[in-house]
DNA sequence: TGACGTTTTGT
DNA sequence: CAAAACGTC
C-alpha cells in the first residue's frame, strides 16, 4: 500500500450513535482505509442547550456503548471537546485525513455548521461525503406533483409511503482504525451540567435499543393503536429517547415493521411518519422554530404572568392530570404522547401561555427532544402550526376518564390524592369539605384548587382564537 | 391524536 | 332510551 490509501477516513458521529444500519460507518469502510471514528462534545451546542444534566449522560451511556461496539469491529471511539470548526481544523493537521464522512442533520444551526465544516475540509482539497440516516426520506424527496413541500399530513403521509425503501446498511464486520488523542466520554458531571431528574426512562446505548426494540415487537406492537393512549401501561415503544441519539435506524425500525405478518403496523408506522413529517416542515419552513407557522397566532394576547407558568413546569396546577403529566417529565425525563398533548393544550389554551415556554420547558427536560418534532407537536396542540384542524381544546377531566379511567397513572405521580375515592378523582375540588377530611386531601392544602375554570378558559380561549381567523 | 349538542339507530 | 353517528366550532 502506498502512502495515500494509509490517510485515514474520518466518520463523524453525531445523531447516529451505533455501529448496526449506519450510513456513513458503513460507507466508510467500503473505502478499505483506516478509520477515525470521532465524537465531538461540540462547547457550542453545550453551552446553548438547556438540557438537564440527565440527558448528557444518558448520551455518554450511548458513547460508551458506541465504543464497546466499536471495539468488538476492532475499533474504539476517538472523543474531542472545543468548537466543531477548530476540532477539526486540529484533527486535520494531526491525522491528515482523505475524507470525512457523516450523516445529514436538517437543524437550521447544524446545517450552517456542517456547511462550514465542509468547506474547511474542501479548502483542504479533502473529500466530503455526507448521508441520509437520521430518516427514511428526507426533506427533499418528499414533495407534491409541482415540487412543493408538503404542510399537511395525510397528503406527505401518502407520498412518504409510496417512495421506494432502502434497505438497512450490514454492520461492518472489521474496521481499523488510526488512532489520535481522545479527551474520553464526558458525562453531566464533567460537562457541568446539572442533574435534577431524578430516575431517567431508561439507559442508552445501542444494546439497549435493541432489546426495547425487539421486546416492544414481541409484547406491546400488536395492541398498539388502543393501548398507546393509556398511560398507565407501557402501550407505546418508549424508543424516542434513542431514535434522537440514533441508537437504532428508523431504516432498521422501517424494515422490522415491514417485515411483520399478521400484526397491524400503521398506527405506530404513522408516528415515524408524523416525525418525518415535522423534520420536513422544519427543514422547508425554519421560520416555524421562531414565531407560530401561522403568524396571526403570535398576536394573541398571550399571558406572561409567571406564577402559572411556574405551577404548570412543577406539576401544582390543580388538574391531577396535568400534574401528574409533569411530574412524570420531571422525574424520569420522558413524558406519554397522549399526556404530552393534554399538557399542551393546557398551557396554551386554559393557561393561555405561548406555546414557546412549552417547548422550552420540554426542551430543558426531556431525553428524547427533537426540535422539528418538539416544535411541531406545540405548535398542533395550540392550533397554530401546519395541518389545519377544528380548533380542539382538551378537557383534562374527561381526558382522564377515558384514558386513566382507574387513576392508576394520576396516583403514581400525584401521592396527594392517594386515598381520593375513584369518583372524585379526577376533580377534587369538587368534594365537599367533608369528604376532603374522609380521605385526607384538602383543597387548597394538601393539593392546590385548580388554577383555571376549564370552562370559562376554554372560552376565552376559543373566542379570541376564532376572531384571529377571520 | 376533541368537545359537545343533536339526530339516528338498535333493541 | 342508551349508544352510536353526525354536525359544528
Amino acid at each position: 500500500m502506498n502512502q495515500h490509501s494509509q490517510q485515514p477516513i474520518i466518520v463523524w458521529f453525531r445523531r447516529d450513535l451505533r455501529i448496526s444500519d449506519n450510513a456513513a460507518l458503513y460507507h466508510a469502510t467500503l473505502r478499505a482505509r483506516p478509520i477515525i471514528p470521532l465524537f465531538i462534545f461540540d462547547t457550542d451546542i453545550i453551552n446553548s442547550l438547556s438540557s438537564d444534566g440527565a440527558a448528557f449522560n444518558f448520551q455518554a451511556e450511548c458513547l460508551q456503548d458506541l465504543n464497546e461496539g466499536l471495539q468488538r469491529i476492532g475499533g474504539r471511539l476517538f472523543c474531542r471537546k472545543g468548537k466543531a470548526l477548530q476540532v477539526h481544523a486540529k484533527l486535520i493537521q494531526e491525522a491528515s485525513p482523505s475524507a470525512i464522512f457523516y450523516n445529514r442533520d436538517y437543524e437550521p444551526h447544524a446545517r450552517d455548521r456542517d456547511r462550514a465544516v465542509e468547506q474547511l475540509y474542501r479548502s483542504h482539497g479533502i473529500e466530503v461525503q455526507s448521508f441520509k440516516d437520521h430518516v427514511v426520506h428526507e426533506p427533499e424527496e418528499v414533495l407534491t406533483l409541482q415540487n412543493r413541500p408538503y404542510s399537511i399530513f395525510t397528503p406527505y403521509m401518502k407520498a412518504w409511503k409510496s417512495l421506494p425503501v432502502q434497505s438497512p446498511f450490514p454492520t461492518p464486520a472489521k474496521i481499523t482504525v488510526a488512532p489520535v488523542e481522545s479527551c474520553g466520554i464526558l458525562n453531566a458531571h464533567d460537562l457541568h451540567k446539572q442533574v435534577t431528574i431524578p430516575r431517567p426512562l431508561c439507559r442508552g446505548g445501542e444494546t439497549q435499543a435493541k432489546k426495547v426494540w425487539e421486546q416492544f415487537i414481541r409484547t406491546s406492537l400488536a395492541s398498539y393503536s388502543s393501548n398507546r393512549n393509556i398511560p398507565s401501561i407501557k402501550g407505546t415503544s418508549r424508543l424516542s429517547p434513542y431514535i434522537r441519539f440514533g441508537c437504532i435506524a428508523v431504516r432498521t425500525l422501517y424494515r422490522d415493521l415491514l417485515a411483520l405478518k399478521s400484526i397491524p403496523i400503521e398506527a405506530f408506522l404513522n408516528e415515524l411518519i408524523w416525525r418525518e413529517f415535522y423534520q420536513s416542515v422544519m427543514y422547508h419552513f425554519p421560520d416555524v422554530l421562531t414565531a407560530s407557522y401561522k403568524r396571526a397566532f403570535d398576536t394573541l394576547p398571550w399571558n406572561t404572568d409567571t406564577e402559572f407558568l411556574h405551577r404548570w413546569r412543577s406539576g401544582h396546577t390543580g388538574v391531577p392530570l396535568v400534574d401528574a403529566g409533569m411530574r412524570e417529565l420531571n422525574q424520569t425525563g420522558w413524558l406519554h404522547n397522549r399526556v404530552r398533548m393534554v399538557v399542551a393544550s393546557f398551557l396554551t389554551k386554559q393557561l393561555f401561555i405561548h406555546w414557546k415556554q412549552g417547548e422550552e420547558y420540554f426542551e430543558s427536560k426531556l431525553l428524547d427532544i427533537e426540535t422539528a418534532s418538539n416544535n411541531g407537536g406545540w405548535q398542533w396542540a395550540a392550533s397554530t402550526g401546519v395541518d389545519p384542524k377544528p380548533l380542539r381544546i382538551f378537557n383534562p377531566e374527561l381526558q382522564a376518564q377515558k384514558f386513566d379511567p382507574e387513576g392508576v397513572y394520576i396516583k403514581t405521580y400525584v401521592p396527594e390524592l392517594q386515598n381520593v375515592p375513584l369518583q372524585h378523582l379526577f376533580a377534587p375540588h369538587r368534594m365537599s369539605l367533608d369528604e376532603q377530611h374522609r380521605c385526607g386531601c384538602i383543597i387548597g392544602k394538601t393539593y392546590p384548587r385548580p388554577i383555571v375554570d376549564h370552562r370559562l378558559a376554554s372560552e376565552k380561549f376559543k373566542k379570541a382564537y376564532m376572531q384571529l381567523l377571520r
